[in-house]
DNA sequence: CGGTATTTTGATTTAGCTCAACAGACGTGG
DNA sequence: CCACGTCTGTTGAGCTAAATCAAAATACCG
C-alpha cells in the first residue's frame, strides 16, 4: 500500500494508426445491435462507417450543434456533459467500446442534447444519421436491439431521478461508485480498480453535488476503508458493504 | 373569478362499456407506432389487443411483477410512479391518450421497474410482450417509432435530472408547469387549465421536494397571478413568465 | 352538516453549499 | 533528477435553502 499515490490505471495506448478498418470490423462485430448480421451484411454496413481517433480530452461534438451522426465507441472512454447556464455542468452517462452515442433518431434540424467529450484516447466510428435509418429500415433486429438498449438507459435515467429526488448525497455516491464498478471494475491488487480517469468533480457532476462535498464523502469512505483513491482514479474495496449504504 | 374554488376539470366520463373494439380501432390508429401500417396490417395487429377499463386511482401493475404485457392509454391519465423503501414517491410520468407503457423490451423475467396507477377512469388496451415483439419484428417502422418515442423519453429524463441536480425548487416547479401545460393544457376562461387531478404531492414528487415546500412555492406563483389553483388543479395564467423563472 | 383529505402557514433544524486557504501529486523544462 | 508551477484534492467555518414537525384552515363528499 506504498503506492496510494501513484497513478495505477493502465492508459489505453490506442494509437492514431491503430483507428483503422480492422480493427474496425473486429470491434462491429462486438457492437450488440450488429451482432445478429451474417458476414455479408456485416461487411455492407462496414462500409458506410468512417472511423477517428481523438486523444484525451478532446470534444466531439458539443451540445446545440446540429445532429448528423451516430457514434460508435471502438476503443477508450466517452463521457456525455450537459451544461448549464450558469457554468456547472451535469454528467449524463460514460461510455465504454461497443456502446454508442448521439441520438439514433434525430430529425434533420435536431440538435446534439448534451457535449461527449472523450476521457481517454479514443477511437470512435461514425455513420450518417440517414444512413443508419436505412439500416435500421432493412434490418428489424438492429432496430430492436437499439431499441432494447435505449430502454435500459431510460431505465437506468429514471433510477437516477429516484436517487436525486430521495437519497443524501452519501448515499447517492455509495451507488455511484458500486455501479462504475460493475460497469468499469477490473480486479487489481488494490481490490476493484475502476478503469477510468475519474475525478471529484466527475463525482460531483454525477451526483448532482459540489466537488467539496464529494470530496468530503470520499476522504469518509477511505477512513472506512471501503476504497482506495487517488489523484483521478479510485477502486473499490468493500463493494457489499457500499451497496448496504446505498439501499439502507 | 368567484369560483376560484370549484374544481373546474371536466372528469373524462369514460363509462365501462365504451371501452370497446369500435374505439379500439379508432384509437389504435392514433398511436404514433401503429399510423403507418395499411388498413389490413392494422386489423391483424388489432387482434392481438385486449381491452380494459380501469376507475380512478386504480393500481394497473405495481412494480416488481412480472413484466408481461405493453399497454396503450385510449382514454384517461396514466401516472407512473416509483416507490422508494422509506415511503416516498417519486412521479415518473404522466400518460395521454395515444401513449404507451411498461417496456416494450422487457425479457422474460424481467419485472416492472415502477407502479402505473390511473388519475382518471381509463381505457386501456394490452398486448402481450411476445407478440408485440413478434409486431415490431414484422413492421420495421413500428420498432423505429417505438425507438423515437423512447429517445424522446431518455431525453426527458436526462433534463429532469440536469433541473435537479442544478436547480433550486422554485424553478423545477416553474419548469415542471410549463411542461405539463404544453402537454395536458386546455385553454379556458381562467388560462391553460391543465386536465388533470394534480395535487400538490403530485407536484412534489415530480419535483423532488415535500409538499410543504411545493405548496409554499405555488402559493406565491398565485400571489404573483401567474397561475390560478385550487385543491387538485391549477392553470396557468402567465406561462412567459414561468418559463423565464425555470431558464433565468 | 359533520367528517375526511388536502392545503396552507409557522417555527425549528439541518444537510449541503459556498467561500477560502492549504496540501499533495503530476508534468515540465532545465 | 530536481525545482517550479499547475492542477486536483482536502479541510474548515459560516450560511442558506429546504426538510421536518406541528397545527390550523379550507375544500369536497356523503
Amino acid at each position: 500500500m506504498s503506492d496510494k499515490k501513484t497513478t495505477p490505471l493502465t492508459s489505453p495506448s490506442i494509437e492514431e494508426h491503430h483507428c483503422t478498418v480492422d480493427l474496425r470490423l473486429e470491434k462491429l462485430e462486438m457492437v450488440p445491435f450488429f451482432r445478429d448480421l451474417n458476414d455479408e451484411d456485416l461487411r455492407t454496413v462496414n462500409e458506410k462507417f468512417t472511423a477517428k481517433h481523438y486523444s484525451e480530452g478532446e470534444t466531439i461534438y458539443r451540445q446545440g450543434e446540429r445532429a448528423t451522426m451516430l457514434r460508435v465507441v471502438v476503443a477508450g472512454n466517452i463521457k456525455l456533459v450537459s451544461h448549464t447556464m450558469d457554468g456547472t455542468d451535469v454528467l449524463l452517462d460514460m461510455l465504454k467500446p461497443g456502446e454508442f452515442f448521439g441520438s439514433p433518431t434525430a430529425k434533420s434540424g435536431d440538435v446534439y442534447v448534451e457535449t461527449a467529450q472523450t476521457q481517454t484516447n479514443a477511437c470512435i466510428l461514425s455513420i450518417r444519421l440517414a444512413d443508419f435509418r436505412k439500416i435500421m429500415d432493412t434490418y428489424p433486429t438492429v432496430s430492436v436491439s437499439v431499441l432494447d438498449i435505449t430502454t435500459d438507459k431510460l431505465n437506468d435515467s429514471r433510477e437516477r431521478i429516484r436517487y436525486l429526488s430521495t437519497l443524501p448525497v452519501k448515499k447517492r455516491i455509495a451507488h455511484i461508485l458500486v455501479m462504475l464498478a460493475n460497469k468499469f471494475g477490473e480486479k487489481d491488487k488494490r481490490g476493484l480498480l475502476i478503469q477510468l480517469p475519474l475525478s471529484r468533480k466527475d463525482l460531483a457532476d454525477m451526483a448532482g453535488t459540489s466537488s467539496e462535498t464529494a470530496s468530503r464523502i470520499m476522504s469518509q469512505f477511505q477512513q472506512d476503508d471501503l476504497i482506495t483513491s487517488g489523484r483521478q482514479w479510485v477502486a473499490i474495496n468493500d463493494k457489499p458493504e457500499l451497496l448496504r449504504i446505498s439501499a439502507e
